[in-house]
DNA sequence: AGCACGCCGACT
DNA sequence: GTCGGCGTGCTC
């Protein structure tokens, strides 16, 4: 029985044994060496329990290991258990490792992002059913009559539901059940959501839709390696457009994935998803309760769920027959995490449809200057939607000059703008009014000493939110109370908001339109996807005259009644610095104004700028999507930055600064000598002091098709030790460069 | 990532 | 005297 292989010192049994390579979710890159239980099958990609230190870790089998590192005969455990879960394939695999060794993150954590199951595997819970089977009890209430009314056809029912639905609580319930008029039997379990059929109702293509459909089914149907950037404007029909390319992955029994920002998850887009296909989508995003969270998990490990919406994180699960991806709002930047696993989704998804041999489409109406050379050179193909649906307009834009024509001091709505938004309402419509800052103001100052108020522990001015009452600091979530006094010359009555946040500009439309019925949207305001599906809905349906919101209004929803944008300061975004500011401004004014005029009469979107003058504004007015491309790319191209070049950065944080920096240098100074690659800095990072650290940054530049990865790899190989709190992060491909 | 182990400051 | 802070190193 004890063949004594427990303690591992014979050499017949050391030897014997079958061992395994096993990669645990932690933040180690290369595998660990286990034993193979006698009578256990495992394989590569098996899901299995391992001990690790004091722990039980559920754990993937990466390979066999046919001879154990010797130095550890006597080290090995055994691997615990299996999961009843099919094994991660090698496509699957084939990902982590990819994108492990792209981003310099430690396998374990890649991993990890695939199995984000949760603890609820295991069999699903019972639920306690009623049903009538007795005598009427001798005693007759109020509440046990409308619950036997409910009950009377003899069928079994949750008990939680029966209760809920005659008003009583389960005590009621419980004293029926011990008369013996009722009994209790278990729940059979739920049957599966029916598939989204993809017959359910094709739509009637427009003409201008037609060509874009047929390359959506040809490309599905073919079911391989092909990249397509679905290139339409706002109010084109894309969403309904790429639904063909899923209905037809379906019908090839394959599974779609449908990535999205975790945002645009609202249930517009569910209900054009039910109204395409007769059912709801399976969802995954960060707000699933466990239970659901390990129930979608298992549906789509197992091929059960045939298509899948999701947030970025959507992209590592383990499908059992992946056949389409599809990228929605490719450009947007919240496919980039920026913590942990720093990778950006939409190039990730490139990648595991290459790897799994799929196509691939990324949909936007303002494509990512990456996918738009891509597609100029014809690495990707483009199928292009260039008129709206049903004949809308695209929305006309105006410039408002703020030097010749601005509001007055302390206003941000200058008379012109007002003047529009004034007769839109007459006229029964909506108005958006979108600025991209959250709050109140976004800063408060002393009229007596000049005192500002600004957070502690990083290198920003706090945030007055009027909502709250408190003054917030958006980098590190500090707050304090409103002061009424200042705190350096204790002048009272002397504190001034300055500049405009949402919150202001709602005070202002207030005034000015005293019997307009205003909300404001914006992510601090809003506690779930839930809550915010609710506020759409109620602006959909009307309630709402003046929308006051910041970038959250952008993406994807539909404002059936809107005809109106007000942008209260465009070049809000433009003078940082950042090598994307110009990309980024254009594809989000773009994308707001494109919210205007979807069903009925002609949207007008009005810019309100200190720079008329500026390539975005120009580019804007004259609707020339071209003309900023072609001078965006011109840029790129002459700077070397991406994708022309490459980019990684490096960020060194300390609790002080001269250690941040010193760090820096030396390791700068180690950087390997290579003609193809230059080391910018260390430099002082934009935002230098965050949460308590300061932070210096070296920018690593690179030609285009350098194996930037393989160098920064030899290059930290040789860099002097983190020490202490010292950190050093990097970031290959970064998006922000704050 | 977790977790244990270790070495220095204030308290049931 | 110990409780506990986090800095350091390890997990087959």
């Amino acid at each position: 029985m004890d063949r004594s292989s427990r303690h591992g010192t014979l050499p017949a049994s050391s030897s014997t044994a079958r061992v395994v390579d096993v990669q645990a979710p932690v933040a180690i890159d290369h595998a660990y060496t286990y034993r193979v239980p006698d009578g256990m099958q495992v394989r590569p990609g098996e899901v299995v329990t391992v001990p690790l230190g004091s722990r039980e870790v559920v754990a993937v089998v990466w390979a066999e290991n046919p001879a154990p590192d010797p130095r550890l005969h006597n080290r090995l455990k055994d691997i615990s258990g299996k999961l009843d879960v099919p094994p991660l394939r090698d496509e699957i695999r084939t990902l982590i490792d990819w994108v492990a060794n792209y981003t310099l993150s430690p396998r374990g954590m890649v991993m990890r992002m695939s199995l984000r199951m949760g603890e609820h595997l295991g069999p699903e819970r019972v639920r306690p059913g009623v049903r009538l089977s007795g005598e009427p009890p001798r005693r007759m209430t109020p509440a046990r009559r409308r619950l036997l009314a409910i009950l009377s056809d003899g069928l079994l029912r949750a008990k939680s539901d029966v209760a809920r639905e005659a008003g009583v609580s389960v005590g009621v319930i419980d004293g029926l059940v011990d008369e013996g008029t009722l009994t209790v039997e278990p729940m059979p379990p739920p049957p599966p959501p029916p598939p989204p059929d993809p017959n359910f109702a094709v739509p009637d293509f427009s003409r201008s839709q037609r060509a874009a459909v047929d390359a959506m089914r040809t490309l599905a149907s073919n079911g391989t390696f092909h990249v397509a950037l679905l290139d339409g404007v706002t109010g084109s029909g894309k969403t309904e457009v790429y639904f063909e390319a899923v209905a037809e992955t379906v019908r090839r029994g394959k599974q779609a994935l449908i990535l999205m920002p975790e945002i645009a998850l609202t249930g517009q887009f569910r209900d054009r998803f039910t109204a395409r296909f007769g059912e709801r989508p399976l969802e995954w995003h960060s707000e699933l309760t466990p239970r659901t969270r390990a129930r979608n998990w298992a549906a789509i490990a197992a091929g059960e769920a045939q298509v899948v919406v999701g947030a970025r994180s959507a992209l590592f699960l383990p499908y059992a027959s992946l056949g389409l991806i599809i990228v929605d709002e490719e450009h947007d930047q919240a496919y980039k995490q920026d913590e942990g696993v720093r990778y950006h989704a939409r190039d990730m998804a490139v990648v595991r449809a290459h790897v799994a041999k799929i196509p691939i489409v990324l949909a936007s109406a303002t494509p990512s200057v990456e996918s738009e050379v891509n597609a100029r050179k014809g690495r990707y193909q483009r199928i292009a939607l260039t008129s709206r649906f049903g004949g809308q307009h695209l929305p006309q834009i105006e410039l408002i000059d703020l030097r010749r024509e601005g509001p007055s001091r302390g206003r941000f709505i200058s008379p012109r703008l007002a003047g529009e938004i004034g007769s839109a309402i007459e006229r029964r419509e909506q108005a958006l009014l979108f600025l991209n800052r959250r709050g109140y103001a976004p800063l408060t100052l002393c009229r007596g000493c000049g005192h500002r108020f600004a957070c502690t522990i990083c290198d920003a001015w706090l945030v007055d939110h009027r909502f709250r009452e408190r003054l917030v600091c958006h980098h590190c979530g500090f707050s304090m109370p409103r002061p009424h006094r200042c705190p350096h010359c204790a002048a009272e009555q002397s504190l001034v908001a300055v500049g405009p946040g949402v919150e202001r500009l709602q005070e202002e439309a207030a005034a000015l339109f005293p019997d307009a019925r205003t909300m404001v949207l914006s992510s601090d305001l809003i506690t779930s996807i839930e809550t915010m599906r609710s506020e759409l809905n109620d602006i959909a349906e009307g309630r709402v005259d003046i929308i006051i919101g910041t970038q959250l209004v952008a993406k994807g929803h539909h404002f059936p009644r809107l005809n109106l944008v007000g942008v209260v300061d465009a070049d809000l975004g433009l003078g940082n610095g950042d090598p994307r500011a110009a990309e980024r401004t254009f594809q989000l004014l773009n994308q707001v104004i494109g919210r205007t005029g979807r069903e009925q009469g002609r949207g007008v979107g009005y810019l309100q700028t200190h720079q008329p003058e500026h390539p975005v504004m120009k580019a804007l007015v004259a609707g020339d999507r071209e003309a900023f491309y072609a001078s965006e790319i011109a840029a790129r191209e002459r700077t070397g930055y991406p994708p022309f070049g490459r980019l990684a950065s490096l960020i060194i944080s300390a609790g002080d600064r001269p250690s941040a920096e010193s760090f820096a240098r030396r390791l700068a100074a180690v950087a390997p000598i290579d003609e193809r690659i230059q080391v910018l800095g260390p430099a002082e990072a934009p935002l230098a002091l965050i949460k308590g650290r300061y932070r210096f940054r070296l920018l690593v530049k690179s030609a285009r098709g350098v194996d930037l990865s393989g160098y920064l790899r030899d290059w930290l190989a040789s860099a002097p030790k983190t020490k202490g709190n010292l950190k050093l992060e990097v970031d290959v491909d970064p998006q922000s460069f704050l």
